[in-house]
Parts: structure tokens; C-alpha cells; sequence
DNA sequence: GCTTTAAAAAGTAAGAT
DNA sequence: ATCTTACTTTCCAAAGC
């Protein structure tokens, strides 16, 4: 009786343990990108309800943690894309993806695809480019995605073209290579999207 | 208008069977020409049909598992095949072992280009999984015909997790009329 | 959970030319 | 810049770790 007793003990200390090692994991990405607290309790929340909901059983702490700090990005409005969220976990992003569609799904976190625009104020921002050509690439993401050219495309990398777009068109001109490492994306992509977004624009070529 | 339903295509069958005997996969593997026998990679010897096209995993147990098949006849005709090169080499197998298909992929097209984004917030963010960052194709599962179909922003879909032809057809059905009812196709 | 097999869809990526 | 190859997702069975 006394040993479960010290057993409970045992277990409960090590799920505190763990817990706070998830959060001051949490935290420690967060300050790595640089998002606001509200994104790290938000993430602490998803975390806290998928540990309730016994969801960390068979994936690792870290990996749990890391999705639901993408979840909250997400949520917030302030979108990191898996690629940028591995560069501050030590899980990878196949695995991060794989653990945020699992517990999105199970937690019924119902998240809502990522709009492009929301990457236009950060990238453009890196890219020194002015309120001018933000406001172009967000024109030009809004009426391509009207004509139905987003779906099954990434994100970030249509928000790069856009931006590369829109940075030719204010004249300040930036290369496919200067948004594209910003993006994290490939040249090629930017250059894909690009080509079907100025056509759909009805603008040069 | 051509029916989405007369577009579809079976791509691949799977099915698993049996010979009802043990086999020492070693020596069959010395013996069966193109077989490709790790056991330390996996249980499983496999080996290569060409006509029809297919891989068959054979098992120590005397279990198969015929895979690429492009219809359930070309399924029974590749383990014909795979039956008569183990009695070439002096196993026995049964008459004719029981085959069970499975899983059946099939492709199919609406005809249509399609808005996910309208279709995921539309068919309920709790039914269906997109994330374009990681597969441009939306995920949807289906009860009723207990199948999955992908479905992709050029119209095409992907049906699979089927065990009949029929299912595939079903599946197709029931997408176009939600597809229908919500406004989002045409 | 993983390992292997096959197949389609479309997007993205890497390496070679 | 374009081409080829390859990887992402869904499904399923098999035996064993």
C-alpha cells in the first residue's frame, strides 16, 4: 500500500516533470522566433488538453509540444511555416506535421487553411519593402485566390511570388532569390506561382 | 456532360491469399528467378509479375499479398501466375486458394476545377484534413462507402481504402451531390 | 509504431545538364 | 532555365521487431 502510494507519488512527480519541460520547451521556441506570450499560452493550452485527452501516448514530448506551438501560431494569426518551427525543434518536420494533423484532429482544433497574406507583413518586412508593395502583394494574393489559383498551394511560397510580384510592379524590385530565402522556398516555386499569378492578373509578362 | 463516374479508373488492386503451406522462403529464393528475398529488411519475399503487371510479398506462413494490380481479374491472373511458379517448383498449393481483395485505388475527374479552401470550410473543417504546406490534396473520409478520396484542386480525386469497384462508384456520387449542394461545383 | 509493395493525384525540391 | 528523379498524402495485407 505504502510502495503505490510512493509509486503515485513517482508518476505524478514525473508528469510534472514533463510538463514543465513541454512549456519550457514551448517557451524556448517561442522566444526563438520571436512570437508574442499570447501565441506561448495558446500553445500551452493545446498542450495541456492533449495531455489531458492522453494524446502524447506513443510521440514524444517535443514533438507535442512543437505542433502545438504551430497550432497556436496558426490560431493567432501569426503563421510560422513547419519549415521555420523545425529550425527551433529538434523533432522534424515530417514528424511535426504528422503530430499537429494528429492532435488539429483529435482536439477538434478545426484550423481553417493558412491564408497567404498573413506571411506578407513579416516577409516583406525582412525584404525592407515598403507598406506600398504589401499592400500590392495582398491585392494581387486576394484576387488570385478569388480565381480559385490556391488550392493544393503552399502558402508560403504563393505569398513569395506574390511579393516578388508586387515588388517589380512599386519598383523596388527585389530577385527570386532575396524572396525566396526569406520564404524558404525555391526559386522555381516563386517562378511557378509567379508566371500564373500576373497571368490571372491580366498584367504583363 | 460526362459522368465523374465514367471517368473513373482502377490504378491499383491489393489482395491477399494463401497457398495453405509452409515455405522456406531461402530456397524458394534461390530457385524463383527476380525474387528478391531480405529478410533482415523484411518477412516477406517478393517477387515480380509481367503480365499482368504486380508484386507479390510471399511469406514464410504461405501468405501472399498481390499488390499493382490495374483490376480484380488481373489480381486473380497474377497469383495464377505466382501459384504455377511454386508448383514448378514442387510446392504444393491449394486448388484454388481464397483471394481477398483488399484495397482498391482509383482515380477519377469532376471535370472541374475546384476551390478547397470553399470545399474544407464547406464539407466542415472537422470532416476533412488540408494542408496544402504539406499535400495539395484535401483529405475526405467517407462513411457510407467506407473509403478516403483526395481531392484535388484540378478536379481530379483519388479514391482508396475501397474493397469493391463499386464503392469507388458510390464514393463518387455522394462527393459530386455534397459538392452539388453546396455550390462548389460548376 | 516501423519495415516492404503498388498506384494515382499535384506540389515542392534537389541535382544534373 | 528545364529536365529527371524523388519525396509528401491516402489505403491495405503480410511477419516480426
Amino acid at each position: 500500500r505504502l510502495r503505490k502510494w510512493q509509486e503515485r507519488i513517482r508518476t505524478k512527480d514525473a508528469g510534472e516533470r514533463n510538463l514543465q519541460f513541454a512549456l519550457s520547451e514551448i517557451d524556448r521556441m517561442a522566444s526563438a522566433l520571436g512570437v508574442p506570450r499570447s501565441v506561448r499560452e495558446v500553445a500551452s493550452v493545446i498542450y495541456r488538453r492533449a495531455l489531458k485527452e492522453d494524446l502524447i501516448r506513443g510521440r514524444s514530448i517535443e514533438g507535442v509540444a512543437t505542433s502545438a506551438l504551430y497550432a497556436a501560431c496558426r490560431k493567432e494569426g501569426i503563421p510560422r511555416s513547419l519549415e521555420e518551427i523545425s529550425e527551433v525543434s529538434r523533432v522534424e518536420r515530417k514528424e511535426i506535421g504528422r503530430t499537429y494533423r494528429y492532435i488539429s484532429q483529435e482536439l477538434g482544433l478545426e484550423m481553417r487553411p493558412v491564408d497567404p497574406k498573413k506571411y506578407v507583413p513579416r516577409f516583406c518586412s525582412e525584404l525592407e519593402l515598403s507598406e506600398e508593395v504589401q499592400t500590392k502583394a495582398n491585392e494581387i494574393i486576394e484576387k488570385t485566390a478569388e480565381k480559385g489559383l490556391l488550392s493544393g498551394k503552399s502558402p508560403t511560397g504563393y505569398a513569395a511570388a506574390a511579393i516578388y510580384a508586387a515588388s517589380l510592379l512599386c519598383n523596388e524590385k527585389k530577385t527570386q532569390r532575396e524572396v525566396a530565402d526569406v520564404a524558404q522556398v525555391t526559386e522555381v516555386t516563386i517562378r511557378n506561382r509567379y508566371q500564373e499569378q500576373i497571368e490571372a492578373m491580366g498584367i504583363h509578362g | 456532360m460526362t459522368d465523374p463516374k465514367d471517368t473513373i479508373n482502377i490504378e491499383n488492386v491489393v489482395a491477399s491469399t494463401g497457398i495453405g503451406q509452409e515455405l522456406d522462403l531461402q530456397s524458394v529464393a534461390m530457385d524463383l528467378e527476380g525474387a528478391d528475398y531480405d529478410p533482415e529488411q523484411f518477412p516477406g519475399l517478393v517477387y515480380r509479375t509481367q503480365n499482368p503487371k504486380s508484386a507479390a510479398l510471399i511469406f514464410r506462413s504461405g501468405k501472399i499479398v498481390c499488390t499493382g494490380a490495374k483490376s480484380t481479374d488481373d489480381v486473380h491472373e497474377s497469383l495464377r501466375i505466382v501459384f504455377d511458379k511454386l508448383r514448378e517448383l514442387q510446392i504444393q498449393v491449394n486448388e484454388d486458394p481464397e483471394i481477398v481483395v483488399q484495397n482498391i485505388v482509383t482515380s477519377a475527374d469532376l471535370g472541374r476545377n475546384l476551390n478547397l479552401n470553399a470545399i474544407a470550410i464547406g464539407l466542415g473543417l472537422e470532416n476533412i484534413e488540408y494542408e496544402p504546406e504539406q499535400f495539395p490534396g484535401l483529405v475526405y473520409r467517407l462513411d457510407d462507402p467506407e473509403v478516403v478520396a483526395l481531392l484535388f484542386g484540378s478536379g481530379k480525386l483519388v479514391i482508396t481504402g475501397g474493397k469493391k469497384p463499386v464503392d469507388a462508384e458510390h464514393a463518387v456520387d455522394k462527393i459530386v451531390s455534397r459538392l452539388e449542394d453546396l455550390g462548389l461545383l460548376e
